[in-house]
DNA sequence: TCTACCACCTG
DNA sequence: GCAGGTGGTAG
């Protein structure tokens, strides 16, 4: 099911990651000036050249072409897809070794948004971070063998706006800047990771950059849409679509939408105008020195070419940044049953200024107490562990080269931030004192009540695997246009957290798989179908930055 | 700014 | 024929 028909990918550019430790390994210290020596990705452990893999984003000439209009990606209460999707082609992996493969969606920085004079400005101070959430490729886990037959696509994943969404989609702040980023997981003998030499990578395609919109704001972004999304078809073949729109009101003339109107009207003066304050016309320079989280990191070679033409504002450099990790407990074994057992969503809201700050998000499903330290803990990490139930999953067994995982229950939980500040802040090879995904060096083992227990819906207990995990996990700050990062090795702390349960499920509800819903009378659960792929994350704020609004 | 609905389209 | 993905539009 993944995966359309393996095309070239000639033009993608390759991810950086390169086992010889080359330049390709851009950690964060090299970008912000520091030694870049050690970055090498850990290849420590037999067998683990997670570092060796190596990511092409498909159709990145398309995803240049949106990026250099300033790419938006509507945002609804259902949930609507990504245009272009996130297809890559991987390569180097294990062919016999299993692999998880999963994106997630955080801030790109901590800002709002306006479409003001054509172009992007920032508008003030960036909304509390959505509930964290991943999307794990429904194939997962497979071998090497599986993924690099073909392109991996992520067609499938949808974006919502909608802070309850029980869909399982990724959720985000409308008019606000995020950076997909994609992982993988190099899954353990029981299909999952969180054991011992779990390792992953993460790749960053900047071009991949967006910003959410409930409506396209950019008039280029929507013909960019319409020219080559075959579903859009129907607006195409008329002058900027409009003659579609004179259909629609019965009218043989065309008509002249709202949006373009605003938008000439809008270029025109911002032309005009741009003429009269200065002679010239407006440039970005202002909005790029904006960024608080801009590094001032030397934008390198390889990523000014699209920072410079990008209607965003920019807070990063362009090239390939290249992390690895390895997990290194062995204590705790945490699992990602991506194809049978759903982890448990976990809450998503994890930290106290969260509330404080954004009450916002009070909902009676993020209202529950919390204790004291985990309402402290800004990186926390959770891990529980459950009952294996082999062949839960339908379908599994039609997949000869994946493994149906024995028993799930992975729950990451920790606060996110402004993907951006990876590289300001961030350590890059720092030890993980969490889980593989999670940077950070403090893990608090109180954990929230989840938010998801409260979910009145179906996914709310599908694997809910928090990202804040990868969130803080990424240590690195893509300044390129596309990054990699490998895990140095997790330093087990996950056992700090694992022996607290993730999950407070009601009794009687099991933790599966939201697919298995489906099959599953329990209350509340109910079939979801592929959304059951995306996983709730943990909060995704995390700094005092956020607490605005 | 956001939502629900629409006609048109793909698969 | 159907389910579901599109952007446009009214409100």
């Amino acid at each position: 099911m993944l995966q359309e028909k393996a095309s070239a990918v000639t033009d993608d550019r390759v991810s950086r990651v390169r086992a010889d430790g080359e330049t390709d390994l851009l950690p964060d210290q090299s970008q912000l000036g520091a030694p870049t020596a050690p970055s090498a990705p850990t290849s420590a452990g037999p067998d683990q050249n997670i570092e060796n893999i190596k990511v092409v984003l498909h159709e990145r000439e398309l995803w240049k072409r949106f990026h250099e209009a300033g790419t938006e990606m509507i945002i609804t209460k259902a949930g609507r897809r990504m245009f272009p999707s996130y297809k890559v082609k991987v390569s180097g992996m294990n062919p016999k070794t299993k692999y998880i493969l999963l994106i997630d969606v955080v801030p790109a920085d901590d800002h709002r948004y306006k479409f003001c004079d054509n172009k992007w400005m920032v508008a003030g101070k960036a909304e509390p971070a959505m509930p964290g959430r991943l999307y794990v490729h429904p194939d997962s886990p497979a071998t090497g063998a599986h993924w690099m037959r073909q392109l991996v696509s992520f067609q499938k994943l949808k974006l919502t706006n909608n802070h309850l969404d029980p869909f399982g989609h990724i959720i985000l702040n409308s008019m606000h800047k995020y950076q997909p980023r994609l992982h993988i997981v190099k899954a353990d003998e029981n299909n999952a990771f969180g054991s011992k030499n779990t390792a992953y990578c993460s790749h960053v395609f900047h071009e991949t950059a967006f910003i959410s919109v409930t409506s396209y704001q950019n008039h280029k972004i929507t013909q960019l849409k319409i020219e080559n999304n075959p579903f859009a078809k129907g607006f195409r073949g008329s002058e900027e679509g409009d003659l579609r729109a004179s259909r629609l009101e019965g009218k043989d003339y065309p008509v002249i939408s709202k949006n373009m109107v605003r938008q000439r009207i809008i270029s025109s003066h911002s032309h005009l105008a741009g003429k009269l304050r200065a002679g010239v016309l407006t440039s970005h320079a202002q909005v790029l020195s904006s960024y608080p989280y801009d590094t001032g990191v030397s934008l390198s070679n390889l990523e000014s070419q699209d920072s410079l033409s990008n209607h965003f504002p920019q807070s990063r450099d362009p090239s390939l940044v290249y992390h690895c990790f390895k997990h290194r407990d062995n204590s705790r074994h945490l699992e990602l049953g991506c194809k049978q057992p759903y982890l448990e969503s976990s809450s998503v809201m994890s930290e106290e200024h969260f509330f404080r700050s954004a009450p916002s998000y009070e909902s009676p499903l993020l209202s529950r107490p919390y204790c004291g330290e985990a309402i402290t803990a800004r990186e926390a990490c959770m891990y529980s562990g459950m009952e294996a139930q082999p062949g839960a999953l339908p379908g599994a067994a039609e997949k000869d080269e994946r493994t149906i995982s024995p028993s799930v229950n992975c729950s990451m939980w920790a606060p996110m931030q402004p993907y951006s500040r990876y590289g300001v802040e961030a350590v890059p090879y720092q030890p993980f004192t969490s889980h593989p995904f999670s940077n950070t060096t403090a893990v608090h083992p109180v954990l929230p009540q989840p938010a998801s227990a409260m979910l009145p819906r179906p996914q709310a207990d599908l694997g809910v695997y928090n990202s804040a995990v990868l969130q803080r996990g990424l240590p690195v700050i893509p300044q390129s246009s596309s990054s990699s990062s490998c895990s140095p090795v997790l330093t087990g702390s996950s056992d700090v957290i694992s022996h607290q349960p993730l999950y407070h499920k009601k009794s009687g509800s099991p933790l599966q798989p939201l697919k298995e819903y489906s099959a599953c009378s329990s209350q509340r659960m109910m079939p979801i179908g592929d959304s059951s792929h995306q996983y709730q994350v943990g909060l995704s704020n995390a700094g005092s930055h956020w607490t605005d609004s």
